[in-house]
DNA sequence: TGCCACTCACTATAGAGATAGGTAGTTTGT
DNA sequence: ACAAACTACCTATCTCTATAGTGAGTGGCA
């Protein structure tokens, strides 16, 4: 049901179209609620129907329509019910995990290319996360922008401050991620033997 | 998919009926796993539909009867080529961290609380990962005792090592996220006001 | 003898999520 | 004039996961 919610954080800052939405949420949200738009479009009409949402159709070009969604006044306190609500504990299910456990099945090359990739892949998770946080700090993410045009100048840092700390804990996440696959790459050539013994 | 591999490496230690297998995950692979056993059972059926697996009917008291399930070699082939082909990368999907950036939204009371609950949840399953760890490293660990029994001794140094491996990577990543929990915690009071004040 | 906790195995159902499409209009460049 | 790329929205299907059951046998103990 959480993505629900985030799409509910996401329309908080200003209406959209779902396929705004769809482009705005790789570049926030997605960091840490991923979704596809074949999930995007179903549950904003999904929303639309409960009363979350309110929709306006606007034209685009001659003939094309596209369809705005705001957040309603019930939207409004769903979202907030939900930030008050206990958070989700979500089981560990972690497939990289699992085949560390069980590493003396693998070939000696197949591990270390495996440790690898999952290394570079949270390298790069975290560089991207790097640049959001900064964009975020000097105000200049976009969404944030937008966001902060309906509060008082007081209450921006405080805002900032609260999504500056989700970054930095997925930060953290990925940090903790690629320091563990380091340690295995040591330990697999301990174990195995160095390639280039 | 990755349940099919978890459950395999289970039965790699031994055979299982589904009633251990269900029970045992719990203690072992559920800390990088999780599944219920209405999830355990069916895919145990279809695992022996596909040859992964065989099964004995092993009488139990006097009219009970329970299925035993044992890795065939075509099972095997499978865990290994699993083991060898690249780990798949789970997205981001993460409610605390989703809320953790909308705080703003928040009751400071509410915050507060989500936090000390998200911190005692990791505080327990630290814990608990804390001493499985424990019991693989001195190798009362009853899975891992009956996994070794398949290997020379010259090899259990290697085993034990990949699953402390895997454990230390569990543990890096609760300590990462109770540690990102307090500084929450700070976070909240020195923005919202200690609750003390 | 009756009860309880546990062992064993499974089913039913609904929702979430991944993957792969389809269709129609718009804008931009050549 | 046409193609390519982008905007917009949606569907179909399959798998995965969660939740909540069913029902029968066993072993102990009061």
């Amino acid at each position: 049901m959480s993505l629900r919610f985030a799409l509910l954080a996401l329309l908080t800052s200003r209406p959209m179209t779902g396929y705004d939405v769809s482009k705005q949420f790789s570049q926030s949200v997605a960091h840490v609620w991923h979704a596809p738009d074949s999930q995007i479009y179903p549950e904003l009409n999904r929303m639309e129907r409960d009363g979350l949402l309110e929709s306006a159709v606007v034209p685009w070009g001659k003939k094309g329509t596209k369809k705005e969604y705001a957040v309603t006044e019930s939207g409004v306190t769903a979202f907030r019910e939900w930030m008050d609500s206990p958070i989700e504990i979500r089981r560990q299910r972690e497939p990289a995990y699992l085949k560390a456990a069980y590493l003396e099945w693998a070939e000696p090359g197949a591990a270390r290319t495996e440790l690898e990739q999952f290394r570079d892949y949270w390298t790069e998770h975290l560089a991207m996360l790097e640049a959001t946080r900064a964009t975020l700090l000097d105000r200049s993410h976009p969404t944030l922008a937008r966001r902060l045009e309906h509060y008082d100048e007081r209450e921006w840092d405080r805002i900032v401050r609260y999504k500056i700390f989700a970054y930095d804990g997925l930060i953290d996440q990925a940090r903790t991620a690629i320091a563990w696959a380091e340690r295995g790459l040591v330990l697999v050539d301990e174990l195995e033997g160095s390639p280039v013994d």
